[in-house]
DNA sequence: CCCTGATTCGC
DNA sequence: GCGAATCAGG
């Protein structure tokens, strides 16, 4: 496998979001963790709460009288430019406003000005955020009969990046770069980039850390749904 | 042990 | 530029 624009895209993604190497890996597939982490540091884009670190263990309170007195005799290396690696010092606190996902599945309700963000996830792990910046997310669409909106016979079979409207749903289809990648091509939810099926999934609460893999992986996770 | 990211270094 | 090997902390 190798680094093409798309995969190094979605390391970018992922890495910024907070996915660890080794999710980010085995979500692009093909590539070791290592990899991820040594293409993600060549991409400048390195620093993360990293395990390991800073080394600078502050002497023990025994050895208080650091007993680094500069012994003049001896000193093998003088003093190694050590590069003063800031190495992030603010540790980022990453505001997590206590959004709670009470009301998983449902209707996220209109978030007030100064309520938490509701973030989520949408394809391809983007971050998205709630339409209802404008509007009130998933209004109550009349069940309109969408016969005749149904999009022409060639892309109900396969929806191409071309085909792409502001109509239609967006919603990706397996993998990208593959072949049989396409869209959802269905009527679009109303104000919506998806269909209302696709709304449901795109607009849900952030899944608090530590759920790994969640069972329904949407987008680019697993093996390919149809 | 497992996990994590960082770094090195041969390719 | 790439990534396995290695390191080192949690």
């Amino acid at each position: 496998m190798s680094w093409t624009d798309e995969r190094i895209e979605q390391l970018r993604n992922m890495w910024e979001k907070g996915l660890t190497a080794s999710q980010i890996a085995d979500e692009l597939g093909g590539v070791s963790r290592n990899a991820v982490i040594g293409k993600a540091h060549r991409l400048g884009l390195k620093s993360r709460p990293s395990p390991v670190k800073a080394t600078d263990k502050v002497a023990k309170p025994v050895k208080a009288a650091a007993p680094k007195p500069a012994s003049p005799a001896v000193a093998p290396r003088p003093a190694a430019p050590v590069a003063p690696r800031p190495v992030t010092a603010a540790p980022r606190p990453e505001p997590k406003p206590p959004v709670q996902a009470s009301d998983e599945g449902g209707v996220q309700a209109a978030p007030k000005p100064d309520a938490p963000r509701i973030v989520s996830i949408g394809p391809g792990g983007f971050i998205r955020q709630g339409p209802g910046d404008q509007q009130a997310p998933i209004p109550p669409a009349p069940p309109r009969r969408l016969v005749p909106a149904k999009p022409s016979p060639e892309i109900a079979d396969k929806t191409t990046l071309l085909d792409l409207n502001d109509r239609i749903c967006r919603w990706p289809m397996g993998h990208p770069g593959e072949p049989d990648f396409h869209f959802c091509g269905e009527a679009v939810n109303p104000g919506f980039p998806y269909c209302v099926e696709h709304c449901g999934r795109a607009y849900q609460a952030q899944l608090p850390r530590g759920t790994r893999r969640p069972p329904p992986p949407p987008p680019f996770g697993g093996p390919r749904v149809r």
